[in-house]
RNA sequence: GGGGGAUUUCCCGAGCGGCCAAAGGGGGCAGACUGUAAAUCUGUUGUCACUGACUUCGGUGGUCCGAAUCCACCAUCCCCCA
């Protein structure tokens, strides 16, 4: 594929509370953009305060793309995410709109960006039984089934990390192919994109820590425990056990069960964003297709605007826009 | 006023004469990540000139070849009797 015929596309990625919303929106109103969301978690209906979804006002008017497209109780997956976001990010080009993903689900992002994934179906029954696998035999047992037969991936997945472990085996006893060659045919297909992926630093980690703590905050005035009953009580939580991690529903459930104090709560599910936060930078950072604007200058925050400028004077730079 | 129990490295918390810079957990920091990813997992966490040295276990003095561990006094907190 030339690459002219590629589909150009802006992307804002960074930790969670680092302004991803905003600086999207504006983009998206400067440019002629609309938005494409890029979130694991915001793709289910009903979670809106605790995934931080974007309001109304918020949206400012501008069209927003992957949030609310899937029903709570059903898990959803990366690979639905790719291929319902590539047919928003066509539509959007064809009518010659800009698409401009935002979001901090890493793995998401850069599988829409690969162009997606080998095919490589799995089914519970399959993952049940390794899991059941490893909890009668222990993690050590079942990363040595691995090793019999994909040793490369065997190297590279630590034996404690039965996750990863059980998705590899899968992968081979399923298709047949190993995760190994899996991974190595995909690594050689072409994106269909061209991408200009601008990310979000705040390089006095401690100010971001504080708009955690804020935002934490709000969401709870906002009514994130009534949410979080509402789901709850719709047993989103008992069936699908991906919402079920989302931050901010998991942290507030001993607290309706009344096992811990509103303000032990809070502090755990601060804790854990900041944790989240914290993981997300470090898969940003390792990925060299990232172009970080510093949210921050003599200590404190930057306005929009000036993050504003910088950000499409980049987009030129990388002749995405006139 | 009398009796008893506490005080440990950022936090919680083991340790009760040498094998202790001190278990374990939390948090922090760093890293990994190809269909669960807001998940999962790994490493590291007193200081330094770092295969060794130095400074730590409320404070000050002791005992001992040797103390976070024993003794004395002081400080703070908790419990019981008055």
């Amino acid at each position: 594929m030339a690459k002219q015929d590629k589909i150009g596309l802006l992307a804002v990625v960074g930790p969670t509370a680092s302004g991803k919303t905003a600086l999207s929106v504006a983009l998206a109103e400067r440019l002629g953009g609309e938005i494409v969301s890029c979130d694991s978690m915001q793709v289910y209906c009903g979670m809106d305060i605790g995934t931080a979804k974007p309001t109304a006002e918020e949206r400012a008017g501008i069209p927003h793309y992957m949030i609310d497209v899937a029903d709570p109780h059903i898990p959803y997956s990366a690979a639905e995410y790719v291929a319902a976001a590539q047919a928003c990010i066509s539509d959007i080009h064809s009518r010659g709109k800009l698409p401009i993903l935002c979001g901090g689900t890493g793995m998401y992002l850069d599988s829409l960006l690969r162009g997606g994934f080998e095919e490589t179906a799995t089914d519970p029954a399959l993952r049940q039984s390794l899991l059941d696998f490893a909890a009668q035999y222990g993690s050590h047992a079942l990363h040595e089934r691995l090793r019999a037969v994909d040793p490369e991936s065997a190297d590279a997945i630590h034996e404690n990390n039965v996750k990863r472990v059980v998705r590899a085996l899968e992968i081979y006893e399923s298709t047949g192919i190993t995760k190994t060659v899996s991974d190595r045919l995909s690594r050689t297909s072409v994106s269909p994109y061209r991408a200009a992926v601008i990310g979000l630093d705040y390089p006095d980690r401690e100010i971001l820590y504080e708009r955690i703590a804020r935002r934490v905050e709000q969401m709870l005035t906002d009514g994130l425990v009534e949410e979080t009953r509402a789901l709850e009580a719709a047993g989103v939580f008992a069936t699908n056990a991906t919402a079920a991690q989302a931050i901010g529903y998991k942290e507030l459930l001993p607290y309706l069960r009344g096992d811990c104090t509103a303000d032990e709560a809070t502090a755990t599910l601060i804790t854990a964003t900041r944790r989240y936060a914290k993981r997300q930078l470090t898969w940003f950072r390792a990925k060299q297709y990232v172009y970080w604007i510093p949210m921050m200058h003599d200590g404190s925050v930057r306005a929009l605007s000036e993050v504003l400028d910088e950000a499409i004077a980049y987009c030129r730079s990388e002749i995405l826009i006139p």
